[in-house]
DNA sequence: TTCACATTATGAACGTTGTTCAGCGAAGTC
DNA sequence: GACTTCGCTGAACAACGTTCATAATGTGAA
């Protein structure tokens, strides 16, 4: 192995490793507690050697969040894909795997949607996310199930629909809500049923 | 005039001037761009005097947003008070009224319903904006208009949904949105007729 | 008028952040 | 063995929220 190849694997062992211990704190501790210099003293390394592997903390959170979102958009891609019988039923699906996955991972959600941040300029990280979304609506535009042809518009309705409960769910934990299990299924099945045609619509909850 | 009434009147005008400049400065650059020094130089005193009225930042804050929120509040309870020959209209009308609210004050709904914050003890700022919907859609269960009987469960999954239209406009103002008013409209509309009854759902849009 | 007191304002200072950078030592190269 | 390259250090900087000893000011009584 040449000393070129060591070094880069040794560099990259090392971002892994902040990268690693990053996430921990981050869903351990929420990103308000999170700094630059706990992160440093948790790996035993000091806080300038962070930078040399990421440009500044929001960068390294873009990189921890990025992973977790991968994995979401992953898995909705597999939804749209799957040719159903019934894609709404599919689509139910992936909005409840979607919340799902926002509620389990509160962390990497509110960074990902919640958080003020400069305007991101050329594609946007939400762009896989909401790609796979807009595929298993649009099976449901196609097969002639909603009022509406603008797969667009369906998509945005549905998206802004279940982001409202999972960022809600996420943000006020001790508000009195109705049981959580319960309210998703009514906001899935109001705004799904909302954009479907009545002589269709009944039976896919 | 005692002494004693003038010197609170003036404590009371500086807590108003404080409170002014500081939505000023809230509203033009966002919660992130405000500082506690800025707003001290923007008053011409020292950052030690705004302590002496507002315990901390978040305090300070706390005043500004609740300012706004009782509008809002004041505005929904207005509409659910109203005794309507179509409370489903009048409902979707308190849902347009909600979102524009946000939309045209992105600052406050942000601070009130969208930033991490420590858990509130007591009865939340957010009660009453939630009672004047509660009461708009308790006008459409007790007509039996409603599919669901469960005041809060219906009440619920239209706030989740509402706030998700909001929040996201608030949020990513940069992502390709169709229309903005389309789009609130369709969001609205899919909700409400999801929970609505199929026979009397026709002609409320 | 004078003096003691209460109130209000000050601004230096503290602790905590994110971030930078001159310099250090070890490893690699000749 | 001398020179270069590299990763790393940790002191230092600026900005922040917040505190506190001190000063300034006005008030009411003597």
């Amino acid at each position: 192995m040449s000393t070129q190849t060591r070094r880069e694997q040794e560099k990259e062992a090392l971002r892994s490793l902040i990268l690693d211990k990053a996430r921990a704190i981050f869903v351990r501790d929420g990103y308000d507690q999170f700094n630059m210099r706990r992160l440093a003293a948790e790996i035993d390394y000091s806080p300038g050697t962070i930078y040399l592997h990421f440009a500044n903390k929001a960068e390294l959170f873009q990189c921890i969040v990025s992973e977790s979102f991968a994995h979401l958009a992953q898995h909705l891609a597999k939804f749209g894909a799957e040719s159903t019988r019934d894609p709404v039923a599919a689509l139910k699906h992936s909005l409840r795997y979607y919340v799902d996955f926002g509620v389990r991972n509160p962390n990497d959600y509110r960074f990902a949607f919640m958080m003020e941040r400069p305007p991101e300029n050329g594609p946007s990280r939400i762009d896989p996310t909401f790609d796979g979304l807009r595929r298993s609506v649009r099976r449901c535009v196609e097969a002639g199930l909603f009022k509406t042809n603008d797969v667009d518009l369906a998509t945005q309705t549905i998206w802004a629909t279940i982001h409202g409960v999972t960022s809600l769910q996420i943000q006020k934990p001790s508000f009195p809500w109705v049981p959580q299990k319960k309210l998703i299924a009514q906001v899935i099945d109001a705004v799904v049923d909302g954009l479907a045609r009545d002589d269709d619509k009944k039976g896919n909850g």
